[in-house]
DNA sequence: TTCCCGATCGAACGCTCGTCCGGTACTCCC
DNA sequence: GGGAGTACCGGACGAGCGTTCGATCGGGAA
């Protein structure tokens, strides 16, 4: 005989499905008459759940950046050498995406949907996680070339791109990403940029604007 | 006298105020009578431009794309130097980001939107410029560690992750960025990784699995 | 048994959406 | 002048949306 389900695992499974359906057909595309049909739920039954589709897509950002962070928090512990905590962030941040890759990339795809209040605290949860960020890649010391805030969101960048390419069966795991993507940004990150050998000659003689909008009219 | 606009000019002003439409608020919360009232074009007077808001779409996107990849070509024609050609990508996506934020924010973000032969049309000229930065990165010779593929889309999210962050204000323009990514990307891919000092120890004892989902339930 | 309350539902409301139809100026050519 | 064709518009249609309302069901308390 199969328990009853409490109010709170229904909610969470709720949550899974809804963040599933978010991830697959976009957010404003995807219809609460959807998640109703995935989850068995009735239309108006849902309501009693959540206020408002708005506040639903809260739920799951806030839930899922949470945990992220909290486990971060957790994997950093005790751990000093720089070198290392930036390895077990990328880590971290790799492993949490890729076993719940329809979360994040609600995370990562619906980050300006929400407004008012839901946005703030979203927003408040986001620069929490960066400030993790920053203190960890100034821990590296001074960077060899690059500047610190484009270099720190180039790094969210390759990580946060993940979704939009990853397939599981071809791909490398979350920890040998990893490795791959910490090599990647530190090697660079601390190697100084070698004076008047790395950067390119203007294109001589090409006449045209040096930030050509696309939409030329010949 | 101000000359009346041909076609031609006034479907090029529809596409790109669309774009910042698109880009401003999504593609599927956008309405075409949004695109009315920001171009003083009658709802029903677009369809004489366009067939459905999906073709609108396409329409923007197929050009966005085929622009990017016409000034690649341009600009590597002649340059042989396998370094300089990858620092001739990079600057030139990056420039043309930057130039064109909305178009390729919708490019990037609204990928998955189109559908049937829209969608396949789109795809083939991403594979045709994702076959070229395959190729620059071949050129290079072979990677010190990182695999190809996953460098190959490293780099991409690195560039593509701009929109969500770069405020011209305060952050480097194009050309800098471009230098610095370009930096940060090829001392990586071409510096062996050392064996045994660049893996982390397993957490010891952690007692949870090595892919723990969000949604834990306690 | 009766009452209450958390949990759930069917049916509807008001609204916005993409799209289409019929018509109308205006311009050029005969 | 008359016909053709391009450019454009007002107004409507049907579908789908998020949300709400009143009713119902089932189990524990009195």
């Amino acid at each position: 005989m199969e328990a009853r389900p409490t109010y709170d695992e229904k909610l969470l499974r709720i949550l899974r499905e809804s963040a599933a359906i978010f991830a697959a057909k976009g957010y404003h595309r995807a219809s609460i008459r959807d998640i109703s049909a995935a989850t068995d739920v009735s239309l108006s039954g849902l309501y009693y759940y959540f206020k408002s589709k708005e506040e639903l897509l809260f739920l799951i950002q806030d839930h899922c950046f949470g945990t992220l962070h909290h486990r971060l928090d957790e994997e950093l512990e005790g751990n000093t050498d720089p070198v290392a905590r930036l390895r077990i962030f990328v880590r971290n941040h790799l492993r949490f995406f890729l076993s719940n890759q329809a979360e994040m990339k609600v995370l990562s795809h619906e980050a300006d949907v929400l407004t008012g209040e839901h946005r703030a605290a979203v927003q408040k949860r986001k620069r929490a996680y960066a400030a993790a960020a920053e203190t960890i890649l100034t821990e590296l010391g001074p960077p060899g070339g690059v500047e610190p805030r484009s270099a720190t969101f180039a790094l969210f960048g390759m990580m946060n791109w993940i979704y939009t390419w990853h397939r599981p069966d071809v791909d490398p795991d979350a920890d040998r990403l990893a490795e791959q993507m910490t090599h990647l940004f530190l090697h660079g990150y601390r190697t100084p940029i070698a004076e008047g050998v790395e950067t390119l000659p203007e294109r001589s003689g090409g006449g045209r604007g040096d930030a050509p909008s696309i939409w030329r009219t010949d």
